[in-house]
RNA sequence: GGCCAGGUGGCGAAAUGGCAGACGCGUAGGUCUCAAAAACCUAUGUUUCGAAAGAAACUUGAGGGUUCAACUCCCUCCCUGGCCACCA
């Protein structure tokens, strides 16, 4: 006997690749008729490793989403890109001495190779890399905008130092106070920085939210980052001086227990006491990094200021006081300290012998000297005075009116979110845009000599001062003022990594403009994005950034004002973990390689198991024998097919087998509704089930219906689907195939199960005729006849009879 | 501490008010084979009764509630994961 020919994706990939990139299969077009879609995943990071199996479950479910769209009708555009500034390229260069710019396009290359086996329907015509002078030119074009409308500055603010390195350090750099590098302690240092003013478009970024449809976790993340609290500035007076100071508070009802007050270290008025113990004090603290001032295990230290302040309310002096709990950062840099009902001030009150006065009336027995009162939101106040008795929401309006009459605090409203510091001392980004003249002062780079091109170095180190490697090139640096010609120094200062991933959704849509970062009519046709997916980690700041910069370009008309917002939709897509549930990672060996995978068992095989895996918002772990199930099936539809093939040879085509013409097109529902809803684990299960079935009934399925399960096969398993279905003898492609539709008579069943209950519990299950699923008393009589339903109705009285046509009866007895 | 997402067989998981456990893995038995692998077929939530066919009860983190009916909705609690965190 003759055995049918294998499957063997060794053979069937490669024609297929090179056919699809000859025929430019998934190329998006400008202006087209058909409605279009915007679908986008995170561009990647082409590291050294290259593609890891993270990016090919991610990157495979947008593909399959994209690939669904486009049988649907609609002009889909999947762009891909690179995001290839940062760090591990330049810790790569500074180890070796190889340009970045060489280990990124040979790393791009790799990846590329990937992209492509891995059969995503990109448009290849897009492709972009943030390294690239022709875009970098427009993120520095973008800086020079922020720069004009005065969002973009340069102010002295603190960085986390290593005295050693002599660098500095981002915070994920500074482990348990020490430098990652070295092990030296890590003091702060204030440079001067470019900022850029985030937090002017804090309400903007907050109200925009309402005009996408983000899933709610990200909307969630977002506000939360944000921040924003309603409460009140306050002044308070100090004893025998003129200065006031301003604090702020979401509980200006709780003034009355205001028994002290704390400054932060970094307080302007802290500098104007002179006093040892505050001077070493306010030292150590500001030597503090981050990470060890917000450690919340750590007890609370202090030092008295020797200044008095008087609470306005109670004509009371108060202690003021300096500790590092007090951030600079939020607010004003100081507090009114309410110990009754803040854990953090009870703790300090506690530990300086402060006093401690309850304003809030306690629901619950309660020792103020003990433990303060928490649960104030819905409280009542109380040693208040003429507050007392009100409930909170009425106290607050009650001190906010009486505040703003007595001109001493009126009500304002204090963000989390902080401006972005966009200044980094490394060499693999983008150069700021400035020029430093000694006579001018700061001078914006012209938009004409537009891109600063970042020079090749031979040393990538930073420097003994922390500037950027870029310091050291005194060619590059050395440049005449745009201004008055005169000698002039280049801003050596980079830009970070966020930078070139802000507005790359936007190059996408016309790459190659070289008069704006893109065309405003092309943008009209394609934003929003319709679909974003990503990973969580970038749900804050990435996605907060990005948001920011597309608001400040729609505000100076350079993005269409139809669209006020760049993403319609947020997804965020699951995270693969290695077969021992751990995170993988090269030090526990567990790290599962896509090449290796596709190598053994097939493109086709590995994006169904990914897809089947789990949800796809999902944490998964990795299953090699789950893996090898999904190969079983995509090695079942193939020999079922060409079988089928076989078979035709001398039979023709049949009718087939009308069963499983039903099957067929309740998948065809099916499947289509779950990737619709990114549901692909149970479209696959969907489709396993059909073949299922399809394997029982001997093959009896027509050549025209064999193709339309290909086609819904066809986003899954692209090559499998484009081989059988050529072998079908049909015509190239089926990826340019329209979505089968389903025969809604069809799908019916022709006898349908009616569950019987009794009390709501299942006692029979009657099989009937589909048509008569709407007849209550028939089903109703039948089902009493039946003897296990008697059982449990014997000599029982009916209350009620529920009926759900075509699913169920109840009887409540 | 705050916010968010979860908790269902031996495992990955389905089911969003109407037959809990689809689909896959694993396991056991079988077919084929000299043998093995592959492939295919059958069984597979737990407990109890029964020689068996079969029958009964229990079962979605725990407890309560709403409902004829709850994995699904509401309340209280426990646990796990993620992000943020001395934010006044």
């Amino acid at each position: 006997m003759e055995t049918a020919e294998k499957y063997n994706h060794r053979l069937i990939e490669p024609k297929w690749q090179k056919r699809w990139e000859e025929a430019n299969l998934y190329r998006a077009i400008d202006f087209d008729k058909r409605p279009k879609k915007y679908i986008l995943f995170e561009f990647p990071y082409p590291s050294g490793e290259r593609l890891h199996v993270g990016h090919t479950f991610s990157f495979t479910g947008t593909d399959v989403l994209a690939r669904f769209s486009r049988m649907n009708g609609f002009n889909v555009l999947l762009p891909i890109g690179w995001d290839a500034f940062g760090l591990p390229a330049e810790n790569y260069a500074i180890k070796t001495g190889i340009n970045p710019m060489i280990t990124t396009v040979k790393n791009i290359a790799n990846s590329k190779i990937q992209a492509k086996h891995l059969a995503l329907s990109l448009d290849w015509e897009r492709e972009i890399s943030t390294t690239e002078p022709a875009y970098y030119r427009w993120t520095q074009w973008i800086f020079l905008q922020w720069y004009k409308k005065g969002l973009a500055k340069k102010v002295e603010m603190p960085i986390n130092w290593c005295p050693r390195c002599k660098i500095g350090l981002a915070n994920e750099e500074v482990v348990a106070g020490s430098c990652e590098r070295c092990g030296a302690e890590v003091t702060r240092k204030r440079i001067k920085q470019w900022v850029v003013k985030i937090t002017d478009y804090a309400d903007r970024l907050m109200e925009g939210l309402s005009r996408t449809d983000f899933i709610e976790k990200v909307k969630a993340a977002q506000i939360n980052w944000i921040g924003k609290s309603e409460g009140a500035e306050i002044e308070f007076a100090i004893k025998g001086r003129e200065s006031k100071i301003k604090v702020f508070t979401t509980r200006p009802d709780t003034l009355y227990g205001a028994t002290f007050m704390v400054l932060s270290p970094e307080h302007e008025i802290v500098d104007q006491i002179n006093n040892d113990e505050v001077k070493h004090y306010v030292e150590k603290s500001l030597k503090k990094s981050d990470l060890e001032r917000t450690d919340l295990a750590k007890e609370k230290t202090g030092v008295f200021s020797g200044l008095m302040a008087v609470n306005p309310v109670t004509g009371k002096e108060i202690p003021i006081w300096i500790s590092d709990f007090v951030l600079s950062t939020y607010g004003t840099g100081a507090i009114m300290s309410v110990p009754a009902h803040d854990d953090r001030d009870f703790a300090f009150a506690k530990k300086f012998g402060l006093p401690i006065v309850p304003v809030i009336a306690a629901k619950k027995e309660w020792d103020f000297t003990k433990a303060p009162y928490l649960e104030t939101e819905k409280g009542t106040s109380i040693n208040s005075e003429e507050w007392n008795g009100l409930p909170t929401g009425e106290a607050i309006k009650k001190a906010v009116q009486w505040l703003e009459e007595k001109k001493i605090g009126q009500k304002t409203v204090s963000y989390h979110l902080r401006d972005w510091i966009f200044s980094r001392q490394h060499y693999w980004g983008e150069p700021i845009p400035i020029i430093l003249c000694s006579k001018c002062g700061e001078v914006p780079v012209p938009e004409s000599d537009l891109p600063v091109e970042l020079p090749k170095v031979e040393n990538y180190q930073p420097t003994e001062t922390g500037e950027s490697p870029l310091a050291g090139i005194e060619g590059w640096v050395k440049t005449v003022c745009p201004q008055c010609g005169g000698p002039a120094r280049r801003e050596t200062d980079t830009m970070p990594n966020w930078a070139g991933s802000d507005w790359y959704f936007l190059r996408y849509l016309d790459p190659r403009n070289s008069k704006a970062p893109v065309d405003l009519k092309k943008a009209k046709y394609w934003l929003p994005v319709d679909i974003y997916v990503g990973g969580d980690e970038h749900n804050t700041l990435h996605l907060l950034y990005s948001r920011f910069t597309y608001q400040f370009l729609w505000d100076q008309g350079f993005v269409p004002k139809e669209h006020p917002e760049p993403y319609y939709k947020r997804l965020s897509h699951g995270v693969i973990l290695g077969s021992d549930g751990q995170r993988m990672s090269k030090s526990r060996g567990n790290v599962i390689n896509p090449d290796v995978i596709w190598e053994a068992f097939g493109v086709d095989a590995l994006r169904t198991y990914l897809m089947f895996m789990g949800p796809f918002e999902g944490t998964m772990t990795w299953s090699q024998e789950s893996m090898e199930g999904c190969y079983r099936f995509i090695k079942r539809v193939w020999g079922l097919v060409i079988g089928k093939c076989e078979l035709e040879a001398e039979k023709k085509a049949g009718s087939g087998n009308l069963n499983l013409k039903r099957k067929l097109h309740q998948t065809i529902k099916k499947v289509g509704e779950d990737i619709a809803r990114m549901k692909f684990n149970t479209a696959v299960a969907a489709m396993m089930e059909f073949v299922n079935v399809w394997q029982e009934e001997n093959s009896e399925l027509a050549k025209e219906d064999t193709g339309k399960f290909l086609q819904i096969l066809a986003p899954f398993a692209p090559y499998l689907a484009e081989e059988l279905w050529e072998r079908l003898g049909n015509n190239f492609s089926i990826h340019a195939t329209n979505w089968p539709e389903y025969d809604k008579v069809l799908i019916r069943e022709e006898m349908v199960t009616v569950v019987v209950q009794v009390n709501g519990k299942l006692r029979e299950k009657l099989t009937i005729d589909n048509e008569k699923r709407e007849a209550k008393d028939e089903i109703e009589k039948l089902a009493k006849e039946s003897e296990r339903v008697r059982k449990y109705l014997a000599d029982k009285k009916i209350r009620k009879v529920i009926f759900v046509p075509g699913r169920l009866i109840n009887f409540v007895v």
